[in-house]
Parts: structure tokens; sequence; C-alpha cells
DNA sequence: GCAAATGTCGCCGTTTGA
DNA sequence: CGGATCAAACGGCGACAT
């Protein structure tokens, strides 16, 4: 199997991004993008725009993304709003606008498929593309690319081209904004084993904090450890996967389209709510979560049949409960019976700071369900009668 | 008195079917 | 009739990602 050419290609603080096409009178200052109401820019009369400070915000949300000059600020995405203001009280602060930023998602997406169609979608603001049979240098080639994208969109991005995803993720991100790295498996231990393992896509905080207390702090320790202390530390599957991932190995193939497994809505309230005090309040907000998922389900064109809540208490831990229906829906009704069952399930003694409700077990609305064997009397050796 | 929303996957203990 | 067994399914949950 010879080697595969893999890109991966990440788009450029893309929600911010977005923000300054249409305010390009933001460019060059720090920006942060936050959910909810964050202010709406407000035009005058004379056609300038106030838009809301860091600095006036009151709230519990975090900051989805910044520009790379509030970035120079200390901010950063999934930082709390609070927090962000007083690092930096006067950059300018957004709500976000997921329909904006799917729109322009799409436009990228689709001026990529034209130079190479062999695309695996990796959420809204990135993608890898499978090489392999693309005629071109692949320098070249990240060149085509980001030009095309910059024409469908006025948005920059950074391509990382390597032989597998695991190395094009780590590269795509290491010149960031509007860069290109190509590397080759030669290449690993001078450009990847210097790396800070949490670089790699599958070691998260935990990981990487039990690997530190190893003295495993670069991909290259890593890469020097054997297969069997890893397994022993990490268990057989996630030790063998640590060590391949250290010597840049991964298999993993480029998937061009794939199915939903699960649907769900949640909401962190304004102020704790507890379940009795509030009872109507958390039930109405409840009652509104299943209708928002059953819209969901049904505008995608999905039935699902296992209803899942979650909910966080205001330690924030977190808890989950969830039942299989007797034949999958997309009703809100009977999703909000279902989801009341589930709740009964979980202790309510102490105040909730988030609700959320899933469905999960998808098949396609449309195909009528090819009737489930039902005839448990006729198979049941276990009673001789 | 704080840290969003949405989704995937893997592990593990328990239940169930055979 | 009861016990033992094994695999699949289920349910809870943590880790990780964007």
């Amino acid at each position: 199997m010879p080697d595969r050419r893999i890109a991966h290609l990440d788009m450029d603080a893309f929600y911010a991004s977005v923000e300054l096409l249409r305010y390009p009178e933001l460019r060059g200052l720090p920006v942060a993008i936050g959910g909810r109401r964050a202010g709406q820019p407000e035009t005058l009369p004379d056609g300038t725009r106030r838009f809301a400070r860091l600095k006036d915000y009151v709230g519990r949300g975090v900051l989805t993304t910044a520009t790379y000059e509030a970035r120079a600020l200390g901010i950063h995405s999934g930082m709390g709003t609070m927090k962000a203001a007083q690092l930096a009280p006067e950059a300018i602060l957004l709500p976000v606008d997921f329909d904006a930023y799917r729109h322009y998602s799409r436009l990228f997406k689709a001026a990529v498929a034209a130079i190479a169609p062999r695309i695996e979608d990796r959420g809204i603001d990135e993608i890898y593309i499978d090489l392999t049979d693309v005629e071109g240098d692949s320098l070249d080639l990240a060149r085509r690319i980001k030009a095309a994208v910059f024409a469908a969109t006025g948005l920059t991005c950074s391509i990382g081209i390597t032989p597998n995803k695991l190395l094009s993720k780590i590269c795509s991100d290491l010149r960031k904004p509007d860069g290109i790295t190509i590397l080759g498996r030669d290449e690993i231990p001078a450009r990847i084993w210097p790396l800070p393992v949490r670089k790699i896509n599958g070691i998260g905080p935990k990981a990487g904090e039990k690997l530190a207390a190893l003295g495993i702090h670069t991909i290259g320790e890593l890469a020097a450890r054997e297969r069997d202390f890893l397994v022993a530390q990490f268990g057989r599957g996630y030790g063998a996967w640590l060590h391949d991932a250290a010597q840049g190995s991964d298999e993993r193939p480029v998937v061009t389209s794939s199915e939903p497994k699960s649907i769900s809505r949640e909401t962190t309230f304004e102020r704790d709510l507890h379940p009795r005090q509030d009872r109507a309040e958390l039930g109405a907000i409840f009652t509104a979560l299943c209708e928002r998922v059953a819209g969901d389900l049904q505008r995608k064109g999905y039935v699902g049949r296992k209803v899942g809540i979650k909910l966080r208490y205001d330690d924030f831990r977190t808890v989950t409960r969830d039942a299989r229906l007797p034949a999958p829906t997309d009703d809100a009704a009977t999703i909000r019976r279902a989801a009341g069952e589930c709740l009964k399930r979980v202790p309510l003694d102490r105040r909730l700071r988030l609700l959320g409700v899933r469905l999960s077990a998808l098949s396609r609305a449309g195909a009528r369900e090819e009737r489930q064997e039902v005839s448990p009397q006729a198979e049941l050796p276990l009673d001789p009668a």
C-alpha cells in the first residue's frame, strides 16, 4: 500500500473572520464572538456602527472565537466571557450567527470539492481531503485550494499535507493563520517529536495530565516509551493507540459520508433553578427543549428510538439517563413523556444549571421500518410448557 | 458565586436472551 | 428445577472534539 497524501484544512478564526466580512471596519481590532444575545451592533443615523465591548457583558456565556488581535491579549475560545472582559475590556464583542457561518462553510467546502472531491467533513470549519489520486505537486495543490477558498469566500485557511490524518491535523496548526505545512515521514523526528503531546488530536486534558505525571511532555518522549509500558498505564486500546500516534502512524481512511448518530438540544439557564421552587419554569424549558429536538428531527427527516436527558447541577456535576421507546418517534409529546420518565430516575435535591434532551438510535423517517420480528412466544427454549 | 452547545466514541457493569 | 455460561444489548458516564 503506497503512501497516501492527506490534507487537513482549517479555516482561520472562522466565526470571527466571517464577522469581519460584514464589519470590515473591525479589521485589525481585537474582536471576540460570544454566545446568546451579546449586544447586536447598532447602526447610527450617520451610518457608522456602535459595537458592544467585552466590559459591557453580563452573563455566564463563553467565547467561541476571537481574532488574532484578541488572542494576543490572552483571550481564547472556551474562555468565560466575563473572564475575557477582565483581560480585554475594550475588545469588541459580537453575538454568534450560525446561519452565516453555515453559509460560508458550504461555500468553502464546495470550492475545495471542485479541486478534490474526496472530502471528510469535520464540523463547520475544517475538513480532511484525500489528495492521493489528485494530479499535482503538494505545494501547488495547497496553493490552489487556498486560492479557491479565498475566491469563494474572502476567507483564509491553513493547510497541512502529510501521509495521514493525524499528522495533517497537527501540521495545519503549525503555521497559522494563512499557512501551508507539508511534511513527509522522514521529517517526523525533527518536526513532530519536539511538539507537546497535547498537539495530538485525541490526547485531551486528562491524558495530557497523566502523561505529564509520568514525565512525558513531548511527542518524542512518548515515542520513546515501550508499547507495553503505555498499555500497562493506559489500557490495551488507548495505550496502543498512543504508541502508534507518537510514531506518526495512522491508517484511518478519509470518510466521505456519514449519518448522524444523535440529535440533541440543551440549554444553560440564566440562573440556577431549583427542581421544586422553580418547577413550573423548569417544566416549560424542558417541554421547549423537547419541541426543538422534535423540530430538528422532523426537519432533517429522522426518527429516534432512544430518548435521553442530561442535567448539570450547580456544582457542575453532570448526569444522564436514557430510555428506549417502543417505536421510533419524532413527536414532541412522546419525547416529552419519555424524557419525563428519565427525569424521575435522577436525584433532584439541588439546583440545576443545565438541562438537555437527546434522541439517538436514529433512522430515516421516510423508510417505513421493516417490522421487528415479533414472535417471542415461538422461541422460549427454556420454557418446556 | 463560575465553565456553551452539540456530537462521537470507548469502557464498564448490569441485564437479558439463548 | 436450578445452576452455570456466554454473548449481545443496554445504560451510565467520562473523555475528547469543534
